[in-house]
DNA sequence: GCCGGTATTGAACCAAAGGACGATGAGCCG
DNA sequence: CGGCTCATCGTCCTTTGGTTCAATACCGGC
């Protein structure tokens, strides 16, 4: 039952894939020209890099494999290769890295004619669709804290180091850490990075 | 182990879904103004007709059960009401009368963390986000990296650690230190962050 | 007057990030 | 061939970021 099929031109991840499927087949990417067709594949995992061309790579994917479902594994997944591949034709975008079960729980779902779209990727998909006004966006964030983490929250979405904030605030460093991991604590992000892109209303890490 | 809740003011559809969950617990919807909370339900199934306010029903489910991922149930499925299920927060949205099987499909996905989204849903959140092309463009700063750099500056911008990256393209941390070191030198900034504000076009790495 | 939330700071510690040396190998180009 | 870029990795070290123990002080409400 060959009906799983991998298509890579690099080999890293293959371990866990092949630990989701070990009776899938794998074999590289075809080129556009390629004229082979194959109908016995149900399912086709498309790996791409972020500087790949996705949606080129769903086409032709799509018709070699004329009975194949398609599912992008993205090496570095961002929110708008996720669009493209979707948009493309694919019907699933997900992390290269994802857990064997996952994977399965993914081709179960997509065999089953449903699509696999992961949770930023449907907060985009919402955003770009029902355009709230984006200068309410930000606030939702920092109305959770207190006006002191407010300041210092923002300080850090622009960039500044603990230090800067300090001097800037005529406060401690100490002060600014303290601030800062209750602001981590509040919001549910682990350091100033995940933070600066919160309060920018960016794609949140993840698949 | 009552960690499904169905909420519904109508039992006709029951049957279906205790032969998914036999083990789950049914109780009316929450009125608007009750105080009650219960972190031990993960998932939760909210029953709506197509005349409810399905905003209402999950925002007034997500307050008193805040542990919990929803999905909705339709007695009639729409596009419309489907994008207001997910734009109030649900993680899901599918028929009332789907088969067991399908419930138990989408309740494995969403518990690990992902959303569902039925064929059509998709097609129409495609449908309307496609004529958005303007906006479209990689920042020009990422021309100026080699490709493996552009990998690793485009995952730090997503809030990735060194650990992460370097799993994540199979190399050693060290390496990845490599690759920002030099990307730092050529697109002239300090850290990690700053390469964030920079990558994802926000206000200015000012100092 | 006490209590909860906020703001502040210290010492110490651990983890992550970044720089400073250096090194190897693959591939390309004149 | 030799030089060049790119990618890879190692060790040692410093700086920065983040957490874990605190403690002090103000302020408003009950």
């Amino acid at each position: 039952m060959n009906r799983h099929l991998f298509l890579t031109d690099r080999s890293l991840s293959l371990p866990g894939w092949l630990a989701a499927f070990p009776e899938a087949r794998v074999r590289p990417h075809p080129a556009s020209g390629d004229e082979f067709t194959d109908t016995a594949v149900r399912l086709a995992w498309i790996h791409v890099g972020p500087a790949d061309d996705v949606a080129a790579r769903v086409r032709v994917a799509a018709r070699v494999l004329p009975g194949a479902r398609l599912i992008v594994l993205a090496n570095v997944p961002g929110q708008n290769q996720g669009l493209a591949a979707l948009e493309a034709g694919a019907s699933g975008y997900l992390s290269a890295l994802a857990a064997p079960e996952l994977l399965r729980q993914v081709a179960s779902v997509i065999e089953n004619g449903g699509l696999w779209v992961g949770p930023e990727l449907l907060d985009r998909l919402l955003a770009a669709i029902a355009p709230r006004d984006g200068a309410r966006r930000a606030p939702a964030v920092l109305d959770r804290l207190t006006p002191r983490e407010r300041e210092v929250a923002l300080a850090v979405a622009g960039g500044a180091a603990n230090k800067e904030i300090a001097n800037r605030l005529g406060i401690a460093e100490r002060t600014v850490k303290a601030h800062l991991g209750a602001i981590y604590e509040t919001l549910g992000v682990r350091d100033r990075l995940q933070l600066s892109l919160l309060i920018n209303g960016l794609p949140k890490p993840g698949n």
